[in-house]
DNA sequence: TGTTAGCACTCCCTGTATATGAGTGCTAAA
DNA sequence: TTTAGCACTCATATACAGGGAGTGCTAACA
């Protein structure tokens, strides 16, 4: 376990280190008043914690920096994520959500604001259809082969995807499932098997199941949206054009982003450097929380920035920002 | 007006130019069996050449390297683009149209294609719901204010927005109206004058028409993708970060985008350099051209990549690919 | 008159040597 | 246990020389 003396020198390692991007030395450490001892004994004191593993030297004779475990405690035990006042959103540049006019839209806004508060790059989950209810579906045919199938949820989002017409299906039938679809299935969740038992409910004499449930299964449902993008390259990690372009690619592969930024549990998740398994991102961080709306998630927010970052900052935006967020969702729902 | 042994001249400059990147040498230009003299006439005739703007030298006693003025005579009277065969299509990794599902899913199709074949930039505009036909208007209410409108158009492509609900229009009424929309106005042109006159058919005593225009009015209905973004760091001229931010900053402008690669005219459009009027893109070149539908403009496709570009093949791929599009879009939507 | 070989000159690039400075580890004294 | 002092390390900056690619000019040649 470290001294108190030994917390707050990484304290202040780190806190130098997040502002300056450059190594810390022990005269830079022992000028701050809150530790208050000499460099002699700073460097003493630094070498014990480079030896538990918490700072890192990157060459002999040049000053320490923190490692992924030395952010690890300063995330658990050290930092006080700032907390923002409730009335304070008007400070942060928080639009009227009056006129925006769908979850999607006041999702993005906020991640903008996210990137454009902390520069660092934003990603936002749109909802899952599987987390959403339905509110109407409508088939509208193309041809005799193919139809749009369209489904609004109760969150005012649309899903719409191209299906095929099984072949022994009539138009007028199809107006029959989808008649029945909404009067019986309203309100339900948009699940895989959603669609059972209507198929029988119609005595077609062939099963349907499988067609239902591809009408309700919305790829690409899962909306990724990044912001910020270049506001990264401010951050002088990324100078190097290799890392930068890593990650790019990275952000076209969505479906690695989405298991990135998906937290495993309630509330705010860090994960630090290769605590994300992607080897693109071993030296960032990513922050993430969910929004949820009367006790479902309906999206993700998160930030992806270098290790190296204002953790206090950050954590406390994301935490004010998701359950802001969840709660106007809430308002603007019943609003509706 | 340039004698033949100075196009050849400009010729091998500019084509050694666009394999290298490094400016080019009279040397180099005299070892090529073209032009055929030796070093110091060349040297010569490029002195002339920089005379008249179509050369440029980087400092003094360097290498050559074409000017924009040079870029548009090559283009211009110089190069022929290549041509692919029409068989060439599975040769060029062109997937079997088959198994895609929309107009939108081809046309993306095609864009990755193209930024893999050439290693820059591509950029597709889909189609303007203006210049697009209705099929079928949906309009789902939400609750009593508010309302979700889908259109449904003719290349199967569906538009979805909200709406606020006037204040004295009944539900009843609104079903009306999608009614006589759907019988109506199907095949029409989604144009801003599209909804007029059903007002009036309606009798309701208070004027719809804005009302009617904005349910027909899909903002954001320009779908810009790009593709091949992190290929372009390949080209050397990329490496420089900041050229590379500004870049990046630029795909989040939509609107200037679009302003970018839309043609102004039939045919393949060739913008060099300062052409483009952005600042960003000052020292790039941008190759577009139309998808058509019917005579009717559904779509763009453009490749945007340095001006040290290889305007031989991309041209060649560009006017291959927008027709071979076009073809097989009006085939599949004949197939529906 | 047009073309070419020769030559001095320019300017970039690279590698080497040197100086500077921030920071460390160790020792010995307080 | 803490601190001052000192020798040592290593990255970074600066200066400088040598090499090389390429030019412009001149004079000779067909």
């Amino acid at each position: 376990m470290l001294t108190e003396r030994q917390k707050r020198i990484l304290w202040a390692v780190i806190d130098d280190y997040i502002a300056s991007a450059e190594p810390v030395g022990s005269r830079t450490v022992s000028k701050k008043k809150e530790v208050g001892v000499s460099a002699a004994t700073i460097r003493n004191e630094m070498a014990d914690l480079e030896e538990m593993g918490y700072l890192e030297q990157p060459y002999t004779s040049a000053g320490r920096i923190p490692s992924q475990k030395g952010y690890r405690f300063y995330v658990d035990h050290i930092v006080t994520p700032y907390f923002w006042q409730q009335g304070q959103s008007e400070e942060l540049g928080l639009q009227d959500w009056g006129s925006l006019d769908s979850l999607e839209q006041i999702i993005r806004q906020t991640a903008t604001l996210l990137s454009k508060q902390t520069n660092y790059m934003t990603i936002t989950l749109g909802p899952t259809s599987f987390e959403e209810r339905l509110r109407y579906l409508q088939v509208v045919p193309l041809s005799s082969r193919h139809a749009i199938s369209i489904i609004i949820t109760e969150t005012g989002r649309v899903y719409q995807q191209q299906v095929e017409i099984p072949q022994h299906l009539t138009e007028l039938q199809i107006q029959q499932i989808v008649q029945i679809v909404n009067e019986r299935l309203q309100g339900q969740l948009l699940s895989p098997f959603l669609a059972q038992g209507v198929s029988q409910q119609l005595e077609l004499g062939f099963d349907l199941d499988e067609w239902l449930t591809r009408l309700f299964h919305m790829e690409n449902s899962e909306q990724v949206y990044t912001s910020g993008t270049t506001r990264i390259l401010d951050q002088p990690e990324f100078q190097d054009i290799n890392k930068m372009r890593a990650l790019l690619d990275l952000l076209e592969e969505t479906q690695t982003i989405m298991q990135l930024i998906q937290p495993t549990s309630d509330g705010i998740q860090v994960r630090i450097g290769k605590e994300n398994v992607v080897a693109s991102v071993s030296d960032c961080s990513i922050i993430s929380a969910s929004i949820m709306i009367h006790g479902e998630q309906v999206g993700t927010i998160g930030v992806l920035g270098p290790t190296r970052m204002n953790y206090r900052k950050v954590i406390g935006l994301i935490d004010y920002l998701s359950r802001d967020v969840s709660d106007k969702l809430h308002r603007w729902l019943r609003g509706l």
